[in-house]
DNA sequence: AAGTTAATCAAACGTCTGTTTAATTTAGTG
DNA sequence: CACTAAATTAAACAGACGTTTGATTAACTT
């Protein structure tokens, strides 16, 4: 209890500037939030977030960590083991997908502020995208050549896989705005579904009358 | 050769600008480009930028016009017709990486701030995903609701088909910094003709000893 | 050659940027 | 209660931001 008190009066600025940040950052940008402006959402003083960060840039490293660092573990966790290829990127797919949804707002910050040519950001999630790395191309793409003799570079399905995954939540600012007189099944399960099938077996190779 | 003089003359600092523009934000992001820092590597005068676009945010808008109405132009010719489904998603998936590939630039600015909620920006996006949303619905969805009964969203596939064909491009700075200890042949005709594939039958659905 | 329009320029506008400093308050320990 | 260390504060730092202004130069028209 008292450790617990202890903890939480020291973290909690430190949790609520990251809070914070999260949101800001997703929905404004990286660069177009301030830290006057962060601070004071937070409820915080301006100079709590060098404080606790040290700087800007080291509260987004912290903030890509978090997201990776899961990210990273739900590959690992459902592609490794023996079953079928087909079982086991449904695992992945579904659990990814899940993830996103749950996490718009670190997607959102870890996908969109993906290019920008800062060495500090850029070395950081390089690091991560190497164990990435390192788990496609042991579970899937060696399967690939040994199964079925496909050779598929991890630096091509990676990429891919993470975009296909995450467009629906990426694009979603935009395609709000667009009116549609059709209704279609856009649910998170179906949609999870849907990016599995297609994945697996393309968008013709799907059974007809589904 | 007067006209053409003098055109050339009205326009050099504006296409110089313009220029810039797209190199500095495709490689540093929009809002990590100043002015200031533009104008100069341009070669012109701060005050010509807001001379001849008003503002920062219009010369955005106008890059984004460049490659959006490029874009919407290759998605109209090449999905229209009637030609079997397959064809037409050949030709369009290898047209647009082909263009995404000439064009990197113009893609990472289009793509990756897509996100920011900037309503001058967002509005003008959907206006040409508005455009691209009816040629998808139909002349994709509208055939696989009827050939197949898929009834898909256009709202799922357009984004799912730019994510993926632009996957590469935009993972790029990232996957550079790993390295690759097996070769794989990453060539963009190869690439275009895996991810043709791999939307056209997926991973799995691929012929064996391709 | 005079008049008109477009282009270029340096300078300043006020505001916001990330970061640092030094003083102050708060809390926990012996 | 005194001591120590962590947390919080207001204030200032130097610089960059997008935009505007008014004067000046260049080019084209009549």
């Amino acid at each position: 209890m008292k450790n617990n008190s202890e903890k939480n009066c020291r973290n909690n600025s430190r949790q609520q500037i990251l809070a914070t940040a999260i949101t800001l950052f997703a929905h404004q940008g990286f660069d177009k939030t301030g830290l006057r402006e962060l601070a004071k959402t937070a409820g915080v003083n301006l100079a709590m977030v060098n404080y606790f960060f040290g700087s800007k840039n080291k509260l987004l490293t912290e903030i890509l960590d978090i997201f990776f660092s899961q990210y990273v573990d739900i590959a690992r966790t459902t592609l490794s083991g023996d079953d079928e290829l087909s079982v086991k990127l449904e695992r992945f797919i579904l659990k990814a997908i899940k993830f996103f949804a749950e996490n718009r707002e670190f997607l959102i910050i870890a996908i969109t502020d993906l290019h920008h040519e800062d060495e500090e950001i850029i070395g950081h999630k390089s690091t991560w995208a190497r164990q990435m790395f390192k788990i496609v191309e042991l579970e899937i793409c060696h399967r690939l050549a040994e199964e079925r003799n496909l050779k598929l570079s991890p630096k091509l399905i990676m990429p891919m896989l993470t975009s296909i995954m995450s467009s629906r939540f990426l694009f979603s600012p935009v395609m709000e705005q667009i009116e549609d007189n059709e209704t279609y099944d856009m649910s998170l399960q179906r949609y999870a579904e849907t990016i599995t099938a297609i994945v697996l077996d393309g968008i013709l190779g799907q059974k007809v009358l589904r």
